[in-house]
RNA sequence: CGGGGCGUGGCGCAGUCCGGUAGCGCACCUGCUUUGGGAGCAGGGGGUCGUCGGUUCGAAUCCGACCGCCCCGACCA
């Protein structure tokens, strides 16, 4: 094999190889315009099941969808102070349309949060208004210094909820629910398991009160913001004057979240499966599940191969399978092979004269068990009615797999500046030390280990021995918090 | 914005030092033979060498300016 074809091995040059993995398994492609990308078919497909689960499970908690447009008057972006500065350097700003200057430059959005909650508070009159539950799937621009397929790019896609409520405690909830489906969506669906819970005032959205987050870690042991949900409080409510009236009668300012994900996840896939021979799509989210290549041999064995392979194919799809059949002629098997894999389709089928004669498919499964013998001959009825379980086994064991490599890189008890510095230097992962709180403590942590707080994590992830001292050594610790190099 | 590197068929590169009118691998097209881990042979198509200007009989090659991209740093709800 020509060392051409072969990708950058993660262990070599990690950066390199998931820039090539994205684009020789043609999830995208540069465009013409620096900083944005193409995502073509293969990662639009991922994409797609993306939404379709997350969409379902947001319908399911009584959210609607709705679309609000990409322009919006900049003189709304500078109402929120906080908001403003967060968001000024990376605007996008449009000064001329129609031939002339515009009277008021619109930018395009980087975030939807004023011009929605600027369309609220027309909606909202009184208690029985509320609450306003919406989502909308949408593109958004934030001009980047620096990007990266996936992880970073100047315009994106992406979902952005934005909710009023009558009370801060609904509010409050609402976010915690989000929080809940982001993470079920990323352990059940994704197979990466985050870490959630709360960000530092340093790290939270610019215009929030509090953010909360799904930190995820990557095979590099860097740690990726896969989803955040915000707790909005009426700092906005009280900028777009978004009021109603209680049930009492006071006229009240909305509490409001915002939430949302994006084409980002598809690059912390590709970062929490992937290996040497390309991407691994888990099953739930594969636009392929199993591919069919039926080897065609020079004699008057093809067309039989041929019509078992298609009848092979249907009957999966009876079952539910996303299936495609590969009968391309001008390949050989090997290329397919290489091809699919470097694609992360879960599952090959392999159907020959010899599995005629058998009665017998040979199954490959994109990832082995250590051990494992890659090609599995199996009776073909028991091939095919045995392929959800298999696509259902998989699944379940991407995920137990990744949550060992976060435990296994997670460190615990951890109360040195220095000792944090040397996991980082050495491995990397989510380090959880004490903290007092102090943003000061922050910027060592940054100038010192590189590292920034992810995350203060939420109960179910904190230590069984809550630290005592503050990783800085001059102080007691009022919370724990995971640090770690990140995206 | 600072430091470094690079612009030559679709992709990856050689050729530049030492000037003579462009080559290799992959991909692509046609035909035949093939197909159980990246097929073989034969034939074929495709590049005003990033742009503009200069030097020269002659420039991918030398000189100047500009443009673009990549990497490292700064920056990054």
């Amino acid at each position: 094999m020509s060392e051409e074809k072969k990708l950058t091995p993660r262990g070599e040059d990690f950066a390199a190889w998931y820039n090539e993995v994205v684009l020789r398994a043609e999830l995208a492609d540069y465009s013409p315009v620096r900083g944005s990308m193409v995502i073509r078919p293969w990662g639009y497909g991922i994409w797609e099941n993306m939404q379709r689960a997350l969409d379902d499970m947001f319908k399911a908690t009584g959210h609607e969808n709705a679309y609000f447009p990409l322009l919006i008057p900049l003189s709304f972006i500078e109402r929120e102070k906080e908001h403003v500065a967060g968001f000024a350097p990376e605007l996008a700003v449009v000064t001329r349309a129609g031939g002339k200057e515009l009277e008021e430059p619109l930018v395009i959005r980087p975030t939807s949060e004023t011009i929605i909650y600027s369309m609220y508070a027309k909606w909202v009159q009184s208690y029985r208004d509320l609450p306003v539950l919406m989502n909308q799937w949408a593109n958004v621009m934030r001009w980047e210094m620096r990007t990266r397929l996936f992880l970073r790019t100047a315009e994106f896609l992406w979902q952005e909820g934005h909710t009023a409520h009558a009370s801060a405690e609904e509010a409050e909830r609402e976010t915690l629910l989000i929080l809940g489906i982001y993470r079920k969506f990323m352990e059940e669906w994704m197979g990466m398991p985050p870490i959630t819970g709360l960000k530092s005032d340093s790290e939270k959205f610019a215009g929030a009160v509090r953010s909360y987050a799904c930190e995820a870690l990557m095979q590099d042991n860097k740690a990726l913001q896969a989803g955040t949900s915000h707790f909005l409080g009426q700092n906005f409510s009280r900028q777009f004057d978004l009021k109603f009236q209680s049930e009492a009668g006071q006229e009240e300012y909305a509490w409001n979240t915002s939430w949302g994900v994006s084409t980002r996840l598809v690059g912390g896939l590709v970062m929490s499966h992937g290996d040497d021979a390309g991407v691994v799509v888990p099953p739930k989210l594969a636009p392929i599940q199993v591919v069919i290549v039926p080897i065609l041999r020079g004699d008057d064995s093809a067309t039989a191969v041929k019509e078992k392979a298609a009848e092979v194919a249907n009957r999966l799809r009876e079952l539910g399978v996303r299936t495609r059949l590969d009968d391309r002629e001008n390949l050989s098997p090997g290329s397919k092979y290489y091809e699919w894999e470097r694609k992360g389709v879960p599952f090959r089928v392999e159907i020959g004269p010899k599995d005629l004669a058998q009665g017998q498919l040979a199954l490959a499964r994109r990832v082995t068990p250590e051990g494992a013998r890659r090609k599995q001959f199996v009776p073909e009825g028991e091939a095919i009615a045995g392929m959800p379980d298999r696509l259902e086994d998989f699944q379940r064991e991407l995920l137990e797999s990744a949550v060992r490599r976060r435990e296994e890189h997670s460190y615990r008890g951890v109360t040195s500046v220095g000792e944090v510095k040397e996991i980082l230097d050495a491995t990397g992962g989510f380090v959880f030390t004490g903290w007092s709180g102090d943003p000061a403590v922050e910027q060592t942590m940054k100038d010192v280990c590189k590292a920034t707080s992810r995350v203060i994590p939420g109960e179910e992830f904190r230590s069984e021995t809550p630290p005592e001292n503050c990783i800085s050594g001059d102080a007691p610790s009022r919370m724990e918090v995971v640090w770690a190099r990140a995206y």
